[in-house]
DNA sequence: CTTATGATCCACT
DNA sequence: GTGGATCATAAGT
């Protein structure tokens, strides 16, 4: 609680996608808030490839207010409503590509009471295992859409190295064709706070 | 203005 | 594993 966090530097975001979305997985996802800090191991993430990608907002090109942030520099953030929940995303694929990367559960590391309040549960287990848990829980709201993680209030630092990296077909995107059996999943092998 | 559609969660079987 | 709640976003009338 101590820790003074450093951001990662912008340069770590450029990278391809599908690389960037395993070099998450460990790294510490931070927001300030005034009043506390909370953070969390990133334990599990999805790729979400633009264009050729019939489950990602950007499929076909599609340009809207909401998907713009996607066209922009890799290392933002890309924050979604869906069904009375936030979900958070990485924009990834520099300027060219309308890539993006869902974080998808973390591990609980900092202000966990903090947590535990936000949710109106006990169970530290399922505090965060899932895209609109982990931003009820860590804070993060529409608010921050936008902003980079290369600086607070929301930024993201080296956690831990992964002793070993799962790779699956990714979650919930049931009618979008051949899309959906794409291993674009990455989560850390045996790691109980991935989502189910 | 109206309608369709989910990158989800939770309760229940 | 299945279904309903519930609402912001986008496209159609």
């Amino acid at each position: 609680m101590t820790n003074f966090h450093t951001p990662l530097s912008i340069d770590f975001f450029e990278k391809p996608t599908l690389n960037l979305a395993q070099s998450l997985l460990g790294c510490l996802l931070v927001k300030e808030t005034p009043e506390s800090i909370c953070s969390g191991y990133i334990v599990e993430t999805e790729a979400y490839m633009g264009p050729e990608d019939r489950a990602a907002h950007s499929f076909g090109n599609r340009r809207t207010k909401r998907t713009e942030i996607m066209f922009g520099r890799s290392g933002l953030v890309y924050t979604y409503q869906m069904h009375t929940h936030t979900l958070v995303n990485v924009t990834s694929g520099g300027v060219d590509k309308p890539e993006a990367i869902l974080i998808r559960a973390v591990e609980p590391v900092e202000g966990i009471e903090r947590m535990q309040q936000r949710r109106s549960l006990q169970d530290v287990k399922k505090l965060t295992n899932g895209p609109g848990k982990l931003t009820k829980a860590l804070g993060i709201t529409m608010q921050d859409y936008g902003s980079s993680y290369t600086k607070p209030p929301i930024y993201i630092t080296s956690g831990i190295i992964p002793e070993h990296i799962s790779i699956g077909p990714r979650i919930g995107i049931g009618n979008s064709g051949e899309a959906k059996d794409y291993p674009w999943r990455f989560w850390i092998t045996g790691n109980s706070y991935v989502s189910k």
